[in-house]
RNA sequence: GCCGAAGUGGUGGAAUCGGUAGACACGAAGGACUUAAAAUCCUUUGAACAGAAAUGUUCGUGCGGGUUCAAGUCCCGCCUUCGGUACCA
């Protein structure tokens, strides 16, 4: 009995205590929960509806490292993320798609040194990725996931190679065109064509049509879009293969610490140089910022000059310089050719082989890159010398890799006077310098400015700079000397690479003479093999690979695609993935024609943002795709820097001291697992755990706390700043991550990740959700909002859609803040303004979103809501607080009413005590009246 | 070197069109509640000087100049940091 009774009076307190804990925000259980919904009634699944607009937002998908996800990959996901929410709320069928560039140096690296295959690597890196990725929330269509190195997936990168390989560039079409009617042309006429070529060539038609088949072969090379040549690469006989400038340092590889070499490799390019114009006109109608546009510019480089040829004395040959500057040629005081060029053996005479080899194997020795950065002066002379065309003078031919020979024709002529690098070469080696523009001085620099008037320049003296280049160009037109040319920076991409982990090329050699597969037997699979390195006869890996020829028993291409291959048109497929016909069906790209918003990092501005529209383009021109720019709004979000924290050990010592007692102490700086910092604190206990050295190490504290230095530096496994969202999402929720994230600072900016303010937003949520809850019970009022309510809450919609089409999550979180901390001290739990809020919040912080919206009644998901619109006439202000200022100094501030005009405002203000006061007597010389804003009183 | 971006309190940042610099948040200090802790709530918080206080004065957006009634914002010249620089992705 009397355990009867007390059994309700424990149920009770029970019962009260779970409901209490169920009833406080539990957003781990909150996020499976919905995370499951979503999942279960394929919440994100998206569909053609011709019903619906369209907009497609695309994130820059990422390459599966073996690391995983750190903090700083979400923050461009989360970004769109947000942004599609808000379009779809808006009533758009929107396109979010996700999956991975997943072949690359890294996996088959790994392969080399743990004998893993770069397959298992990949999936389990891509495994790991998808389970990081769906803790978060994101509202991606997984259905239509693609991966590079999924056959079905690279079939359709390697029948682009085929379009290409099947391709010329029609300059006078201005479009690429099927190779067979460039056969056809040259049957008819010869050579006489029109089209973007490697060099150009001289034919006539019977003399084509008398030739065999191979140099045939060879001439089409000259002009396929895809094409074979030979081009100079970094390698590494030691590690024997080819290395990216990122690989090498001080003329040594960083693997190993080999010497890498200048060689020159026969590969695969692309014609992307065809493209130059196209891409830079592309340009004008993109919504992309103007930095991004102008490092793509500065990258195309377009240069209109002058193509001018030089004899050389003694020789029958010339060469050609391009200039932009052909006003200077009466400054010419000596000729550079880069040290690859062709001229370099026919110009060297035999007094300076000797010398010239010698420089020639020093150059040999660094990168590009090096070259370019490296100011030091080096260089040979050749023992030649070139006539000025138009002085006659003889000038020396000097040899200096400061000239690049992949740039115009990798020849110039130098103006000392008016060129500093050629200036810098000049006082060097004690060369001449003739100015040629009317008093400027060259005595300590070169006077680069392109203005002026010519001297010493025969008949162009007394023209000026613009007046004297255009002169130069008919003259050496008229005299046959040269031509007008427009050069570009851009160069062919080169498309080889000597590695395994990538697409194998649809091609097959016969003959020595290379030819594509038959589209119908794509994809060409990439073969098994168990040893990644080069073969011992210098082969890539493919080498190693068992009959890896066609049924004919003709040898494959060795070779593999380079990474931008399966990223180039990954955005095409995700409109079609299951295609297995086309690329992407008509009916798919008439729908979703191109992306309407692209994010990613800027390190993408040159290569694949190049690569992809050049890609792109191709596509147009065969007609696959509608739109001729992929991608026609793109943000670049910034980079997550890591922050680092320090501990300070006391020299010859296992003591540490805090950061404000460490200048008392000789003592080293050593980094610090961020994770067992908090708010710059050392957890001391997990300190002496975290490695077996520390484990008996003392301390040093300043009020009982060991205080952490900190810096800011590149997040990475080795300063152990590398913070993982999982941690985040575990200890915080994925709400709070996403709302952190976004609140850290404006999305374009780089900022470093500071977990110290994430207990801000934090309780943002836990605000919001005490709003709904009161104790244990679901406690909204069906009330009408008042003037104020209403107020707050129009202000925030407007902020909100304001910010998120603007791309400024931070102050919309900022927003959110406000507003629950107004209709808080208004003691406001109204359904109407917390279900707006809830429908506000949905992109942000979906889950709890979703959780709420349901406890309000709603049995849809809220990502089917409508977004809410503004009411302009709630936010009107009867009154406008004006700052007046004396001198510009804001001094007081006046209550007027709004629509008080410019006149009476300022009769008011003048009219003021205040003013009359901080005036005494002082004479107003002028008063500006800025409406709602400002009065500025000069005196 | 070249190209692009950025520099604002102790910290992250706000100021959207040249118009009250420091919104919002973190941290810190003090207080309330609690046996205590956590959680929550309240107050203060750019610096210097003056004042018992209300408050006032001056300085202040990397540095040096300039334009303007008014500059974090525009112009010129520097410094520092970050990204790219063509085979890392």
């Amino acid at each position: 009995m009397c355990a009867f009774f007390l059994l309700p009076h424990l149920y009770i307190f029970t019962k009260f205590a779970q409901n209490f804990v169920a009833m406080e925000y539990n957003f781990s259980e909150i996020e499976k929960k919905w995370q499951n919904y979503w999942k279960d009634n394929s919440t994100y699944k998206v569909e053609i509806d011709k019903s619906k607009p369209k907009c497609y937002v695309l994130d820059m998908f990422p390459y599966p490292s073996g690391a995983g996800l750190h903090v700083g990959h979400p923050l461009g996901y989360i970004a769109s993320d947000i942004y599609s929410r808000y379009k779809r709320l808006c009533g758009f069928n929107v396109l979010h798609p996700m999956g991975y560039d997943s072949y690359g140096l890294p996996a088959e690296q790994s392969a080399i040194q743990t004998g893993q295959h770069p397959a298992v690597t990949t999936t389990k890196n891509i495994n790991r990725y998808r389970e990081q990725l769906d803790k978060i929330g994101f509202c991606y269509d997984w259905s239509r996931e693609v991966r590079t190195c999924d056959p079905k997936y690279y079939k359709w990168t390697q029948w682009a190679f085929i379009q290409m390989f099947n391709s010329y560039y029609d300059n006078d079409a201005d479009k690429a065109k099927p190779i067979a009617e460039l056969i056809a042309k040259f049957e008819k006429n010869g050579s006489s064509v029109n089209a973007a070529s490697s060099e150009s060539l001289s034919f006539t038609a019977s003399e084509w049509n008398s030739y065999h088949e191979k140099r045939k072969q060879s001439i089409l090379m000259n002009y396929r879009i895809a094409y074979l040549s030979d081009t100079r690469v970094n390698f590494c006989p030691k590690l024997g293969c080819v290395l990216a400038n990122d690989e090498i340092s001080e003329g040594l590889s960083i693997r190993g610490g080999y010497p890498v070499e200048q060689r020159v490799m026969r590969q695969w390019s692309l014609r992307v140089s065809a493209y130059a114009q196209r891409l830079l006109d592309g340009l004008d109608h993109l919504d992309w910022s103007d930095s991004l546009k102008e490092t793509q510019r500065n990258w195309i480089g377009r240069s209109e000059g002058t193509e001018m040829k030089f004899k050389i004395k003694g020789l029958d040959v010339d060469f050609e310089i391009f200039t932009t500057r052909a006003d200077t040629i009466f400054g010419v005081t000596f000729m550079v050719l880069a040290p690859e060029s062709d001229y370099v053996e026919k110009v060297t005479t035999k007094e300076q082989r000797a010398a010239v080899d010698e420089y020639l194997a020093a150059v040999k020795r660094r990168t590009e890159r090096e070259r370019l950065a490296d100011r030091k002066v080096t260089g040979v002379f050749s023992g030649s010398y070139a006539i000025n065309p138009l002085t006659n003078e003889e000038i020396p031919i000097w040899i200096s890799d400061y000239v690049l020979s992949g740039y115009g024709t990798g020849a110039i002529m130098a103006v000392p006077a008016h060129d500093s690098r050629d200036y810098a070469f000049a006082k060097h080696f004690n060369l001449p310098i003739i100015p040629v523009i009317e008093g400027c001085d060259v005595s300590e620099e070169s006077f680069d400015a392109k203005d002026g008037i010519m001297t010493n320049s025969g008949f162009l003296n007394g023209k000026n700079v613009k007046e004297a280049i255009a002169a130069t160009k008919v003259y050496v037109k008229e005299h046959n000397l040269g031509r007008v040319k427009v050069n570009y920076r851009l160069r062919d991409a080169i498309f080889s690479r000597q590695r395994y982990w990538g697409e194998p090329f649809p091609v097959y050699y016969k003959d020595g003479v290379p030819y594509v597969m038959d589209e119908k037997s794509l994809p060409l699979e990439l073969p098994e093999i168990e040893n990644f390195l080069p073969t011992a006869s210098g082969e890539p890996p493919l080498g190693h690979a068992k009959n890896w020829c066609t049924q004919e028993g003709y040898p494959y291409e060795l070779n593999t695609m380079p990474g931008f291959a399966g990223s180039s048109a990954y955005y095409l497929r995700y409109m079609d993935p299951s295609n297995n016909n086309a690329l992407v069906s008509h009916e798919a790209n008439d729908y979703w024609q191109n992306v309407d918003l692209y994010l990613g990092g800027t390190e993408h501005a040159t290569g694949h943002l190049i690569y992809s529209r050049f890609w792109n383009k191709f596509l147009f021109d065969l007609g696959v795709v509608c739109k001729d720019e992929p991608f026609q709004k793109l943000i670049n979000q910034g980079m997550i820097q890591g922050r680092s924290n320090f501990v300070y050990r006391i020299k010859d010592t296992n003591k540490f001291v805090s950061y404000n007692l460490k200048d008392q102490y000789e003592v080293t700086p050593i980094h610090v697992d961020v994770n067992i910092v908090s708010n710059d604190v050392l957890d001391l206990e997990a300190f002496k755990n975290w490695m077996p050295d520390y484990k008996n190490a003392e301390f040093v504290l300043e009020d009982g706390k060991y205080i952490c230095g900190w810096a800011v530096e590149k997040m990475s496994k080795s300063m152990f700043n590398v913070v993982n969202p999982d941690l985040v999402v575990e200890r915080y929720g994925a709400d709070t991550l996403r709302l952190y994230e976004m609140f850290l600072g404006p999305l374009e900016a780089s900022k470093p990740w500071d977990t110290n303010g994430i207990d801000g937003v934090h309780r943002f949520l836990k605000k919001f959700w005490s709003m709904f809850y009161n104790n244990d019970q679901l406690n909204v009022s069906e009330d009408n909002l008042t003037a104020e309510e209403l107020k707050s809450l129009h202000k925030l919609i407007k902020k909100v859609t304001f910010d998120v089409e603007n791309f400024s999550f931070n102050t919309s979180v900022a927003a959110f803040m406000i507003c629950l901390n107004e209709l808080s001290s208004l003691k406001c739990n109204k359904k109407e303004a917390l279900e707006t809020i809830c429908i506000l919040l949905a992109p942000f912080a979906p889950h709890i979103s979703e959780e709420l919206f349901h406890a309000l009644g709603h049995n849809t998901s809220v990502c089917d809501a409508q977004w809410p619109k503004y009411d302009e006439s709630y936010l009107k202000e009867s009154t406008k607080k004006y700052a007046i200022s004396f001198n510009g100094k804001v001094k007081s501030t006046m209550e007027l009413p709004a629509d008080m005009s410019k006149e009476d405002v300022e009769k008011t203000v003048v009219s003021s005590e205040t003013v009359s006061k901080i005036l005494a007597g002082k004479e107003i010389k002028k008063i500006i009246v800025v409406p709602g804003k400002i009065v500025n009183i000069v005196f």
